[in-house]
DNA sequence: CTGTTAGCGCATTCAG
DNA sequence: CTGAATGCGCTAACAG
């Protein structure tokens, strides 16, 4: 348990602990036969620094934080997969912490992994803007946004093209036919804007369609919400094409719209957004525009990795690239058969 | 971005270095006047302690280390919630890495968690007896299985009960009518041979079963499993129960079989393991036995906070209640219609 | 009650 | 090429 030291070393090889040092960090200043030496009882003892010393010395701790909206969201581990990919490649660590959609809890996390002096900060925040966010850019902090772009030209971002995504849903809506659409916007984000006004923006003329918001995150909510969607705007009478802005929500959609003996996609067709695992699974497998979260947290992490490394880059602003697919909620025919997106 | 250290508040203060950290760790060692005066501009500067130092002098990180076999798996997301939930409210923090079922990755996982000063660490072990364990002991670090239990009296571990689940789902398939029962172990787990053994021990005597050993723990495995099985045990003449050891596999075996034209479940019968929140979403849902991961975090977490905190106590070794949820994977009637688990 | 002193383990000048 | 000295920021005796 006595953690053993840079000095027992030194001791028990007959060095000096600057030669001990040395050996570890430029090992081209010793002498091959000291070198040698040396190695041999730091492997005898399996020895490595104490990364708090090395860190009070002023040496990076190759610790970087993560701070995303919560854990319960299945975006959550593809990014978490992504990122301890190249993280741990790096033989960097992470730590992470959620911050539940609160700004404070937000801030009070950000303000820990500071104290705890990480080297760099990927954060999926509640804003663009956030206290959080302000705070990072105060204090100097290598940080990039995950899953929300930035007005400010000097941050980076990893996001998915939102606009393009929902643009994307929107020319395949044309080609279905409804007497009205329906959007329901889940919760106010930067990347749920993107979406409905990439689907607005491109949405034949002439189209009958209503704006729902409401501040659904789960499936539960979205099941909750079906029955009054479907009661305001008379779907039992109208055909509908809906989008949902997040798959979750839809799912619960589906669900209850089904136990209320609505047909899909015959009498309402839904579409969502993210295409989740369960997407592809569920009773009727869903619509949605696909984003490669794993990928998001990948690009994120070896951006973050590239300023705290080499110091002041060009900030990365990348948007990934989201992809229409087309199942069973919105075309009878539709959809692939199998070979999904592994669960 | 040069932090502010405790010199600095000692200087502007007028008062000893010593004096600020009592009024930090001690208040009531300090005159309410001169703390009074010190907290003043401890606000002021928004200070805090550099946690390196503070590592370095000895005290603790109130950093703890998670390490999860991989994230691609819904039981991680809801254990990093219940160990989210109990750690943040302690003020402490936690870094995370995944073996991916390796066990040197897991190795080196907790050797870098321990060189990061960690006051603690909570881990779901490849094995109970993985070297990362084994150095674990040998080093002294509080530390606490997840999702395992170990045979060794003092070490602590929080797992479910899965002997109890096997039994649960052997009893309730002994009410199935079936000209045999097939068991697919998913991976070779101290967990899963719980499960098994379990449930066959509760089986009826008499009852004609095979096990089939595989090496699945996705989806797609599962998927590609399905028709390999259904083969070499005729299953589409023979009426037939299977207990898939692991949902996300079960689910897998569900749509093969649908895509083979075998119903669900009058020609085969299929139930899975931990229920997690696809299962009642998919296409037929799944009979299964459910366990709380997020209480397996939370417990974890508090178990592991109190040895931390409270040096050594007695070992935890606490299982988890399994409940048998019947849906109409294995019971046309059966299963509830909504008010599920949120997903 | 408060200031002084001495580490904690390591990296980094600066001499030799 | 190598050793001795200094500082990183903080806590913990030990004196006043």
């Amino acid at each position: 348990m006595k953690h053993i030291t840079i000095d027992d070393i030194a001791h028990e090889a007959g060095v000096s602990k600057s030669t001990v040092s040395r050996v570890i960090s430029r090992p081209n200043l010793v002498k091959e036969k000291t070198r040698k030496q040396v190695l041999s009882i730091i492997e005898k003892y399996s020895y490595t620094p104490n990364v708090l010393a090395q860190g009070l010395a002023g040496m990076p701790t190759k610790n970087i934080g993560v701070v995303v909206d919560e854990f319960p969201n299945n975006f959550y581990i593809d990014m978490a997969d992504g990122i301890d990919s190249v993280i741990t490649a790096n033989n960097y660590t992470f730590q992470v912490m959620s911050s539940r959609w609160r700004p404070e809890r937000e801030l009070a996390g950000i303000r820990s992994m500071i104290k705890n002096r990480v080297d760099g900060i990927l954060i999926a925040p509640v804003s663009a803007d956030s206290p959080a966010v302000m705070e990072l850019k105060r204090f100097g902090v290598p940080f990039v946004l995950m899953n929300c772009q930035s007005a400010d030209p000097a941050v980076s971002f990893v996001s998915c093209d939102n606009y393009k995504g929902g643009a994307l849903l929107a020319e395949y809506f044309n080609t279905l036919e409804h007497e009205q659409i329906i959007i329901v916007s889940v919760f106010d984000h930067e990347s749920v804007r993107g979406r409905i006004r990439g689907f607005e923006e491109h949405l034949k003329t002439g189209t009958v369609r209503v704006t729902r918001y409401s501040n659904a995150k789960t499936y539960q909510d979205g099941y909750d919400i079906a029955p009054l969607v479907a009661e305001s705007d008379s779907i039992k009478t109208k055909k509908t094409s809906l989008f949902v802005t997040n798959d979750y929500v839809a799912i619960g959609f589906i669900t209850r719209f089904l136990e209320m003996g609505i047909t899909i996609p015959a009498q309402a067709a839904i579409a969502g957004f993210d295409d989740i695992r369960i997407s592809t699974l569920c009773r009727i497998p869903l619509t949605t525009v696909s984003q490669s979260v794993y990928d998001m947290g990948r690009i994120s992490a070896r951006a973050l990795l590239e300023q705290i490394q080499h110091g002041k880059t060009e900030p990365v602003r990348h948007l990934m690239e989201p992809r229409l697919i087309v199942r069973e909620s919105t075309s009878k025919s539709g959809g692939e058969k199998k070979g999904h997106k592994t669960p």
